[in-house]
DNA sequence: ATGAAAGCGCTAACAA
DNA sequence: TTGTTAGCGCTTTCAT
């Protein structure tokens, strides 16, 4: 592969020459950057990032740290992200922290080896460490939000409380929760969220575990949630929705009719369901979108104080809600 | 971030030293070793990957390609590459072509430079082009394979026959399969496959175009498939398949007692459909360890004669399909 | 067993 | 406007 001196020697400058031809564009004559910049195409020249990183410190990569590449939610963040990315001309480096909380803390700083800026998406660090990390490199949160450090994130507990506060316009007075994981941040949120408006709204709220946020545990805590005499039940992700749907329908109950369902992520794909689960759109590509944008912006000026972005969440009204009986 | 300098200059000893001591081991006294390994970890010295890339001409790094990030299909894909790289202390570089075929050789450009071996994610280059990258750095091709080139892929074609043999044991003689994506090449794969199956056996096939390989568009296939007045419908994934079974079954068939529906990546989560779809494991988790482990063997000797791995698909028979009419 | 020194390919002063 | 040169942090001969 052609360095930049093949291309000096080629046409007949420096190398210095060269670099500043195809860079910044300072102080060349536009003769000689024109035949730079023909010999460099001619020989197909690429830059050596490793060199142009030891020499600048910059090295043009942005690392995103995740908890789950396969997981359905993480994937359009992570798609959204690398979309940016490469349009600004960075690369994207990736670690899969594979849920395993204990293992983030080494993959940040081996990945901030590599890069300019981190975006860690739904980091399951403690603050202590994520301030750590952010002040080794320009560090952007998704779906966690820490004091004195850039995020975005999805305003989770904005969305369950608006989404209760539809169920309760439908007149239900007792309502349902299916909680998710215990560790989840997002899930506290939502808790937090669905609970006051409980209270705001006048609902009797119970809440009833499950083993994960999955369709088979959707299945299997549709029975306790039968059970509970609720007249709707709201579920922390789609997927549990879907699967306690799936269960009581099974049983013969009525959907909306004996019970209302709803959801969150609005991850189901149009007609995957019927009838069409309510849920709550949590605009995950955006949140990728918006975090790339960030990190760049504070890549440009790291001495620019602290933003956070808090994404509205919207309630999506479909048919597996209805009037209380 | 300390420098190979600070832990010589802690340690008494020359900056050759401490580079042999962290790396192969060979010639140092074992206590001189003991002392900067110690003050390497007391000073959290961490090498410097652009350098040593530069120094040595391996980056450490492996790449992958992939078509979309956010499709559920190849997530298990890049995240069992991630876990398998990660484990051996390489990094991963990410490129999403977003579909476009077009941006591949670019994006394949792009990351070689920063990588030791490239892994080509169902890639729609040519084959000169994916050569031509090959030749610039070792590369494993996923589900795509081409002369001379290491590679992994699954046995579509073989997928397909079995899983037409299977319904012809059923006693089915017209069967419709509708066809996914027409650039697809594992689809061109899969239609031979069957094709020549049902051949074999005697089968009728009727092929139905799709918009695309999605629920919705399975969804709208259904009535045509229902009009060809064929006893079995398999599809060239589940998620189409899915569209057509749901859509069936609101028109009132019985699947399978008047229709049998079978699909293609058991990419469903059990219980997700009912009855359960019958479908091929297409293995791409597995696909993608595989993938990582080539790499890694060429990456240890370039000498090697390229291998090719084709991996066998399973019929996993399930509910949705059943006797012929 | 250890150290000195020459690069790896590039950028960025500084000179000219 | 252009060239010369000193590193960036590390590995790797070659001496010692």
């Amino acid at each position: 592969m052609a360095t930049i001196h093949d291309v000096a020697r080629a046409a007949g400058v420096s190398i210095a020459t060269v670099s500043r031809a195809l860079n910044g564009g300072a102080r060349v004559n536009e003769a000689t950057r024109r035949k730079v910049l023909e010999t460099a195409h001619a020989l197909d020249f690429r830059p050596n990032h490793a060199a142009r990183g030891l020499a600048t410190g910059r090295l043009g990569n942005v690392g995103v740290l995740l908890p789950e590449v396969a997981n359905p939610f993480y994937g359009p963040i992570l798609a959204s992200i690398a979309q940016v990315a490469q349009q600004r001309g960075f690369g994207v480096f990736l670690a899969d922290s594979r849920e395993e909380a204990a293992a983030e803390p080494e993959l940040a700083t081996r990945l901030s080896l590599q890069v300019d800026g981190l975006i860690l998406v739904a980091s399951r660090m403690s603050d202590e460490d994520v301030t750590v990390v952010a002040r080794r490199r320009p560090t952007v949160l998704v779906n966690r939000l820490v004091d004195g450090v850039d995020g975005v994130a999805v305003d989770a507990a904005q969305g369950m409380a608006d989404l209760l506060a539809q169920v309760a316009l439908l007149g239900h007075r007792r309502v349902c929760y299916v909680d998710g994981p215990a560790a989840s941040r997002s899930g506290a949120a939502k808790r937090a969220g669905i609970t006051r408006a409980a209270e705001r709204h006048g609902v009797e709220l119970r809440v009833e575990p499950s083993q994960s946020p999955t369709f088979v545990s959707g299945r299997a805590v549709a029975q306790r949630v039968l059970d509970s005499g609720c007249t709707a039940v709201i579920a922390f992700d789609d997927l549990l929705a879907w699967g306690v749907l799936t269960r009581v329908r099974e049983l013969g109950v009525d959907v909306p009719g004996e019970l209302s369902v709803a959801g969150f992520d609005d991850s189901l794909q149009d007609g995957m369901v019927t009838p069409g689960l309510t849920t709550v759109a949590a605009r995950n590509g955006e949140m990728g979108a918006v975090a790339a944008a960030m990190l760049e912006r504070r890549l440009g000026d790291q001495s620019l104080s602290p933003a956070t972005e808090v994404l509205r969440c919207n309630v999506i009204v479909r048919g597996s809600t209805g009037p209380a009986a």
